[in-house]
RNA sequence: GCCCCCAUCGUCUAGAGGCCCAGGACGCCACCCUUUCAAGGUGGAGAUCAGGGGUUCGAAUCCCCUUGGGGGCACCA
């Protein structure tokens, strides 16, 4: 029984978490690095929180991020694939509802007739006597006629692990030997409540078991936990898979990533513009390194150098900025007709917005790209950077107009030159940014201005803003008759408004 | 409170006894390029390798203690 299987087992009861997002692939990068098999289960017993939208969410979230399972339900039709199904777990209670019949039968486990106001009363007088919380076994040697008296109450029964004393020791594919005694477990754990239904400590033992994992490769805070499901696989008679311990993703004070003190869903990130390839690249590099200075990464080449000997042991703090960085760099290498359609939600969003009055086509796209490319630190700037090109009117605020050193009379006296210029010297059909360039240079020099000067009165009445791509290849973007147009407005806006700047 | 895990620049990390008075990247600061903004290039600041004991000819690397941080202790997952 070599065969290498590993599992990724969200929770529906969220979004897709970047933890679990980052678990997930590294399990996929350990099974395509060894050859093995990707399992993905849903854990979806805690039936008041888990919901069909948010497993929609996770799988199309990691489907997304290109990291494809060989067994578990489908991204598109939620159909089971696979000879080890159903891949949801509420939909194999019949399997653990037998293993808990097993666990009876052996006396290795047994019914628990205390009631919640009871077990919060022991766990009170506990912590006020600064005694770690623990089952104190109340129903653990009951009599057959005291269950039946209880039974005769009316009294639901959750179901009770035994815990024999012992010390539990397994070794960890991460952090080496691990020993916890089996004293500090807390007692005899629950492992199906009253209402029958059973809990993740037991289920997710149920079904490793049944999927034959060989690897549980999962986050540091299920470590503590391991000797529970150690013994469980013993009880069940199973062999023990081998557990790898992933250090933790951090929020920046370094504790535990949460939604309170960090943006954790992987869809809010896609929807700001983070593509998958920077995604996965960053996520890969938080706890795990090629051992080299090697860092920008596809998946494909993540997956060949990719081993456990490199997972750092400490926990690691989210940078967003590292991963804008990343983007950044993902964004540049993209081909050109990737980007145009990767492109393309983040503009009709700006429609529906407002920020733009029209859509522009591929080929007016493909024409920007060599000056937007370079510039997008996330997809979603790509309205902030040329969204001026599609706007209808345009009113830029005179302040800006007029640059810092020079004053409205003069900025006008500049805007109405250039506009000269660019009539007379350009002709009506060619408009490239090399003939635009020099003549307006020249007029800067013969009128004693200083080209930059003049470019950012230029600038601003055309786009509103201070800061945008080179501009005279902005200028041929946006065509003559906008240029005009907008110089035009630029003046009359400055006349108006003359005089507000010294 | 108890148990477990962890500890190299602000952050992500390289480092598996001598190559390290510690390398790379992000961020930051300068300069170059430059019509603005980016990108790119060059350089810089930034870690007495948490502290203290050992082991060793030699320790960031091994051992112990201390301190600090984190996680876990549910009829949540």
């Amino acid at each position: 029984m070599t065969e290498i299987r590993v599992r990724i087992a969200p929770s529906p009861t969220g979004p897709l978490h970047v933890g679990t997002a980052r678990t997930a692939l590294f399990n996929y990068l350990f099974a395509r690095h060894t050859g093995g098999t990707f399992v993905l289960r849903m854990e979806d017993t805690d039936a008041a929180r888990s919901t069909e939208a948010y497993e929609r969410d996770i799988l199309e979230g990691l489907h997304s991020l290109g990291l494809d399972w060989d067994e578990g339900p489908n991204p598109g039709d939620g159909d089971d694939r696979g000879p080890y199904g159903p891949y949801r777990q509420m939909q194999r209670l019949d399997r653990y509802a037998a293993a808990t019949a097993e666990l009876l039968a052996r006396d290795l486990a047994y019914p628990c007739y205390c009631t919640l106001a009871e077990l919060d009363a022991d766990r009170k007088a506990q912590e006020a006597a600064h005694q770690p919380p623990r089952y104190v076994g109340r129903c653990a040697n009951l009599t057959p006629e005291e269950r039946a008296s209880r039974v005769a109450e009316g009294r639901p029964a959750a179901i009770r692990f035994r815990v024999a004393p012992g010390v539990v020791r397994f070794e960890d594919l991460i952090r080496g030997e691990v020993e916890i005694d089996a004293a500090n477990l807390g007692g005899d754990f629950v492992v199906v409540r009253g209402d029958g239904s059973p809990l993740y400590h037991f289920t997710v033992v149920v079904d490793d078991a049944a999927m034959e994992i060989s690897h549980v490769i999962r986050g540091e805070d299920h470590l503590s936990n391991t000797p529970k499901h150690i013994l469980l696989f013993r009880a069940l008679g199973h062999d023990v898979p081998q557990f790898a311990h992933l250090p933790l993703i951090l929020n920046a004070d370094r504790t535990k990533m949460s939604k309170r003190k960090s943006q954790t869903a992987v869809a809010d990130y896609v929807a700001e513009g983070f593509v998958r390839e920077a995604l996965i690249n960053y996520l890969a590099l938080l706890g795990w390194s090629t051992g080299t200075e090697e860092e920008i990464l596809s998946l494909e080449e993540i997956v060949l150098r990719f081993d456990l000997v490199h997972v750092q042991k400490g926990g690691a703090v989210f940078d967003r900025e590292r991963l804008e960085w990343l983007n950044g760099q993902w964004i540049r290498r993209l081909e050109p007709e990737d980007l145009i359609e990767r492109l393309q939600p983040f503009l009709e969003k700006d429609l529906a917005a407002g920020r733009i009055d029209r859509l522009p086509s591929a080929e007016e796209l493909r024409a920007l790209l060599p000056i937007v490319q370079e510039r997008l630190p996330r997809l979603n700037a790509i309205g902030d950077l040329v969204g001026f090109l599609w706007i209808d009117h345009l009113e830029p605020d005179p302040a800006l107009i007029v640059p810092k050193r020079w004053d409205a009379a003069t900025t006008l006296e500049a805007l109405r030159a250039a506009r000269e210029t660019i009539v007379e010297t350009i002709g009506p059909v060619t408009f490239e940014a090399d003939e635009l360039e020099p003549p307006l240079r020249a007029l800067a020099e013969a009128r004693g201005w200083k080209a930059s000067d003049l470019f950012m009165a230029i600038r601003v009445a055309v786009t509103g803003r201070t800061a945008t791509p080179p501009l005279f290849d902005s200028l041929v973007a946006l065509g003559r008759e906008q240029v005009l147009a907008r110089l035009d407005a630029a003046m009359g806006t400055l006349e108006r408004e003359g005089g507000t700047k010294p």
